[in-house]
DNA sequence: GCTCTCACG
DNA sequence: GACGTACGTGAGAGCA
């Protein structure tokens, strides 16, 4: 064996392991494990550490390395794309619970006493070949453990790789029956062949046998450029003339570099035996029991006892969630006052590959909030608050302008962790994420890749509870955040964030950091066990940045309009109000349902009079409408009351709504409003602007699309019956989707057997309240009411219904049975709806019922359309179109004149299609299109 | 803050 | 046998 100051040279054997080779293949080959503590993913560690250490055992005995290092790409930026931008960039994105285990995985390595190789800006592939070439001319043996063929142009003259999935040498024959050349002429190969895994782009249509006959022919690859005219073949002879330069590229990037600037020597990466002390506390820690045990055995050292953590020793989450043990301390946060303080926060985070991150602003409207500052959280209990911008409390009638001391500038932080937020390999946690992305977005940042636990929780949790911070706080950490009142006051007196004191902030900030962390830590590992990971995935957290740009961009609203519209309906109304007083006999407020009831019922005597719970008469639109026959009044009412409801809600209300920076109208979604999987939307709510009514829908004529640009709605046609027919299986009801022909007069056609042809209006619309009220539920009463006929005669067309399709009543009590067992129900995309009320007594088991019956319907069409928004900016990059607003089962979008047609095609395409491949439906899906200048023309 | 009413899918 | 009921949302106004 060599000795520390022995050089390296003859005798010497090096070994050199590919570190991400390991890690992806420890990644694959497990199933997915958690630290039982605290839930962090260490599954790959947990591979890595076994395929090191039977790697080590392995060794003790034959041709023994006397040199060994484990290599690790550093980052996924590196010199190859300065050459090529697009070089790796159609890799899939990084699981999410494979990200934090990089850092681990190099701690594993050291902790076995291993050298651990990484360098910014290159591969570990040329790092791996700097080593080779260095050991190789220092006349020592070099073996390449990996597989990699790309490193295959590297054997030769001593050089050997090892395959250690087979175990077989890699030496000279292999590489010639893999590529048909000599290692020495692989690059050229590779070069012509390109590579789509790299996305390395080589010559089009030449693959690796072809490469390799144009090699063996001419020699090298510059010898075939040169005489690329000779070529026999027209085709491969256009080819190489016309894509020379290509080639060339391709060539420097599949090159490996034997110059990578290298800060150690070859004699420092002589075999040490491994600390037992250092190993043994390193397994422990990751809290791999049987790893422990084995190494400890090898090691003839004894293993410490595993730890019985608090959280382990609270047993399983399932009923009630164990508590994190460690408490808040809030005068352990950090207060960040300077670029190099940051600076040791940073190098931690991009150490450990995740943080968890919260912005602190002046406002909750994310489009006019301004940065006051940042918190980070590293590991439970250890958070930080970067103050920005907080100013003097209090002060003159203008407020003092002046910046408290100890602040960065905005710049400095912002510029110090921009490469943090948008680093790939960073993973950034936080609690309703589009919050902060947004925010940063102002700034220029493109914050990814993301974890957002509010959307853990709701694919988790939802029906069980709301989602909020405080509300998951309380329930899986056991503890109570500082209440934001507590610090903003509220009513009259409230202050904005940026006048905290920053000792007050810090505690309260850094707090929201260190909570999110830990729910992090406690939810992420129950995705997998909950079998909702793919739903989070794939129909929650992907769509935070496709919600965000359509916020950002908002929808033109033309003041004008609403104005006018305002001013005509405030004419009408007052008329209609003075008429109402008139009819009443006295003067009241028309806007009060308490007087309203007490004039119609106690002062006019008019029958149907009936007081709810709370005493009061109900005046609800049904009700006025029947008694709009005895009486004048009620319809006038009625009238009153629908402009009323234009004018406040929209005409007036949306005008306050409208962004005096763009001029448009910026609403907020919500991922989580719903426990269906719906979005919501707020401030203002976007989702509920009138249609129904002809009045109502004037108000869209105000939603417009600027100058040389086009409004384009498409909506699903019928989706959610779509769905009951697959769900249900009924193949009546999948026929007539086939067929195209209208649901609802087939349905009246079936039910009442009259022909679809000439029907009469009426029957067709009871049968539209049948399909209807089948989505929700139905019953005999609330069809009855919609109705307005007796409830046996609603009772007698259900039952009829029911005759016809008996797969929908089977559906019904499935459903309602799956349910009562399980406590939820599921959308045919895996998404839970929790009942919890489901076996309640009483009322509400009624309620529970026909929810539960609902949810995977309505649940399932809201899966459909997520999954379309999320595949829709991919699918119209290139147009000039924008994704604008959602409407449940509605896309609309502001689109180029001259790119109209190709958005419609291209839109309606990825709707059709979006359930599919993960869902094959067995009815059509159709899309409908409208386009015009603004919205009300569109639809 | 709660209730009622009503806008949407 | 009675109980209240269509499913899912958000917002404005009145009233305590």
């Amino acid at each position: 064996m060599a000795t520390a100051d022995a050089s390296f040279g003859q005798g010497h054997h090096l070994h050199l392991i590919d570190g991400s080779a390991y890690i992806f293949r420890a990644y694959h080959a497990l199933p997915p494990l958690t630290r039982k503590s605290d839930g962090l993913p260490v599954g790959a560690v947990a591979g890595f550490c076994n395929i090191l250490f039977r790697y080590l055992e392995n060794n003790k005995n034959g041709d023994a390395p006397t040199h060994v290092a484990v290599i690790f790409d550093h980052s996924s930026k590196t010199f190859r794309n300065d050459i090529y931008p697009e070089y790796k960039a159609n890799r899939p994105e990084l699981p999410e619970d494979l990200r934090p285990q990089f850092p681990l995985t190099r701690e594993a390595t050291r902790a076995f006493n291993v050298s651990c190789i990484e360098t910014e800006g290159y591969e570990a592939d040329d790092i791996i070949a700097t080593l080779s070439c260095k050991a190789r001319d220092a006349g020592g043996k070099v073996t390449i453990i990996s597989s990699d063929k790309d490193l295959m142009q590297l054997v030769g003259n001593g050089v050997f790789m090892l395959d250690p999935m087979k175990n077989r040498e890699i030496g000279p024959e292999e590489v010639l029956e893999k590529f048909g050349v000599p290692p020495e002429r692989v690059v050229d190969v590779q070069a012509l062949a390109g590579d789509s895994v790299d996305n390395v782009p080589g010559a089009p249509g030449i693959g690796i046998k072809t490469a390799a006959l144009l090699i063996q022919e001419y020699g090298d690859l510059d010898t075939l450029l040169e005489r690329a005219g000779e070529i026999k073949q027209p085709k491969r002879r256009e080819t190489l003339i016309g894509h020379a330069e290509q080639i060339r590229i391709s060539r420097r990037l599949v090159q490996l570099d034997c110059d990578t600037p290298l800060d150690f020597t070859l004699e420092s990466l002589e075999v040490r035996k491994p600390d037992p002390e250092a190993l043994m506390d390193f397994l422990n820690q990751m809290e791999f029991r049987t790893l422990t045990r084995r190494v400890a055995e090898s090691l003839k050292v004894e293993a410490p006892p595993a730890p019985e953590t608090p959280a382990a020793a609270a047993g399983p989450e399932t009923a009630e969630p164990g508590i994190t043990a460690l408490p808040f301390d809030h005068s352990a946060y950090e207060w960040i006052r300077d670029a190099a303080a940051l600076q040791v926060w940073i190098d931690e985070i991009a150490e450990q590959g995740y943080v968890a991150i919260d912005t602190e602003t002046t406002s909750l409207d994310e489009m006019r909030a301004e940065l006051v500052g940042i918190s980070l959280a590293t590991r439970a209990g250890r958070a930080c608050y970067i103050p920005l911008a907080h100013r003097q409390g209090g002060g003159d009638l203008f407020g003092s302008s002046d910046l408290v001391e100890g602040q960065l500038p905005i710049d400095v932080a912002l510029a110090l962790l921009k490469p943090v937020l948008e680093d790939a390999a960073i993973l950034k946690i936080g609690q309703n994420m589009k919050y902060d992305w947004k925010i940063f977005a102002r700034h220029g940042i493109d914050v990814a890749p993301i974890d957002d636990t509010m959307l853990m929780s709701s694919a988790l949790y939802a029906g069980q509870h709301l989602h909020g911070m405080d509300t998951l706080s309380d329930r899986y950490l056991g503890h109570q955040p500082i209440p934001i009142k507590s610090l903003l006051g509220s009513g009259k007196a409230q202050i904005t964030f940026d006048r905290v004191p920053v000792e007050e902030a810090v505690k309260y900030a850094a707090e929201d950091a260190d909570i999110t962390l830990r729910l992090w830590q406690m939810l992420k590992p129950r995705l997998h066990r909950g079998h909702v990971t793919t739903v989070y995935e794939t129909l929650e957290r992907p769509l935070v940045p496709v919600l965000a740009r359509m916020e950002m961009a908002g929808v033109q609203v033309d003041r004008d309009t609403l104005s006018r519209m305002s001013n005509a309906f405030a004419q009408k109304m007052a008329g209609l109000e003075a008429e109402i007083q008139e009819l009443a006999g006295r003067s009241f407020n028309v806007g009060s349902p308490k007087q309203l009831g007490e004039i119609l019922f106690d002062e006019l005597g008019l029958p149907g009079g009936s007081k709810g719970k709370t005493g009061a008469y109900s005046t609800g639109a049904d009700v006025l409408e029947d008694l709009a026959t005895e009486h004048e009044l009620p319809r006038r009412v009625l009238d009153w009351r629908q402009l009323a409801k234009l004018k406040s809600t929209y005409t007036d209300a949306l005008q306050d709504h409208i962004n005096p920076e763009t001029g448009r109208v910026h609403t907020s979604y919500s991922l989580v409003g719903a426990v269906t999987g719906r979005l919501s939307s707020t401030d203002p709510n976007l989702q509920n602007i009138p249609v129904r009514s002809e009045e109502g829908r004037r108000i869209r004529e105000a939603f417009v699309a600027p100058k040389g640009r086009v409004m384009v709605t498409l909506d699903y046609s019928q989706i959610e019956l779509r769905i009951l027919a697959h769900i249900a299986d009924i193949p009546a009801l999948k026929q007539a989707f086939k067929d195209g022909i209208d649901i609802h007069a087939m349905t009246a056609s079936e039910m009442f057997g009259v022909p679809v042809e000439g029907m009469e209006p009426s029957i067709r619309r009871q049968a539209k309240a049948i399909n209807f009220g089948v989505i929700y539920g139905i019953s005999g009463f609330g069809l009855a009411r919609n109705l307005r006929i007796p409830r046996a005669e609603a009772q007698g067309f259900i039952d009829r219904y029911f005759e016809r399709f008996p797969g929908i009543k089977e559906y019904m009590s499935e459903t309602v049975k799956f349910a009562q067992e399980k406590g939820y129900v599921q959308t045919l995309f895996g998404r839970k709806i929790h009942t919890p009320e489901i076996n309640a007594k009483g009322p509400g088991a009624g309620f529970a019922k026909r929810a539960a019956i609902n949810a995977p319907i309505q649940g399932t069409a809201a899966d459909i359309i997520r999954r379309a928004m999320v595949r829709m900016p991919q699918a119209i990059n290139g147009l000039d179109a924008k994704m604008l607003l959602q409407v449940h089962d509605e896309l609309l979008f502001e689109v180029a004149e001259d790119a109209v047609a190709p958005l419609i095609d291209a839109a309606r395409a990825v709707m059709e299609g979006a359930a599919a491949p993960a869902v094959h439906l067995t009815v059509p899906v159709t899309v409908d299109a409208g386009q015009g200048t603004n919205w009300a023309e569109a639809h």
